[in-house]
DNA sequence: CTTTTATCCTACTAAATTGGTAGGATAAGT
DNA sequence: ACTTATCCTACCAATTTAGTAGGATAAAAG
């Protein structure tokens, strides 16, 4: 029961691009493995991840670089999180409807997918927005 | 992030132990397997973490079988969990104290405790006193 | 007292997943 | 023309998962 580094990666790399969203150049690669200390290889992977999933663009051109594709409080952390899994599954037989075989199923299906569902709206009631001021004002007075 | 098949697999079968408290007779590892569609090779495994946890007993003797090893509304689905894996730990790098290489790490790792501590609570919250009930509770007029 | 049956215990394993690295093609800026 | 950044596919070692297998032990039944 753990998230993944992708995720843990994909999070970071995101926090980063919304930090840098005011500054006029975009992010580069290398400057988020720098900071991030991952390898610019391991980072490609992240970076398609995201990209497929619609949440960052590369701004060609001058003052290149990657950039958020939407408003930073309309991201959250689910949406990072499916961009790099599929939506949040807990137990593998949630998604089967119809039969139940075994006489307890249905109480601990139940469970299952209250849990699921906490966790998820856990996970989308956080935004980067948020994120990003919260850090912001931890770092203040540094 | 998903939960396996021991955790599974280890509900379903302290569900029907505390369906069966009642009962004069405790239960057999081969009645286990068979409600609950399971080897009973692999049960072995089940119960002797459940076992291990504190959570069971096999009382020998006449009437023999397992039963719970306190009153049902003292164990939690989290119990169970941490029968079969340590305390839940979203992220590995959780525990560590002190420094903070990254610069963003002090945010990100303050949401993922959070998430970590609600997903615990959620599970802490759940006994089987709670899911017996309910279950007969659905079962009451089949 | 022998046989059967249930539990206990250790070892092994095939398949899947994770956390990357490697190599090169492509594109674009200088 | 050269360099640098991104994009894309393939590969891989280590770990985890979801079991099976074999046999020792204990205890109940006949």
């Amino acid at each position: 029961m753990k998230f993944n580094t992708k995720t843990r990666y994909g999070l970071r790399t995101m926090l980063e691009l919304t930090l840098n969203a005011e500054r006029d150049e975009g992010t580069l690669q290398k400057e988020i493995a720098e900071n991030q200390d991952v390898s610019v290889k391991y980072l490609d992977h992240i970076i398609a991840d995201l990209k497929t999933a619609g949440l960052i663009v590369n701004v060609g051109g001058k003052k290149s670089g990657y950039r958020l594709n939407k408003p930073a409080e309309d991201i959250t952390i689910y949406d990072i999180y499916v961009a790099f899994e599929n939506e949040l599954v807990i137990i593998d037989c949630l998604h089967l409807n119809g039969e139940f075989p075994r006489k307890q199923i249905c109480v601990l299906k139940e469970y299952w997918c209250e849990l699921n569902q906490s966790i998820k709206s856990s996970m989308k009631s956080k935004n980067l927005k948020e994120l990003a001021q919260k850090h912001r004002n931890v770092n203040k007075y540094k």
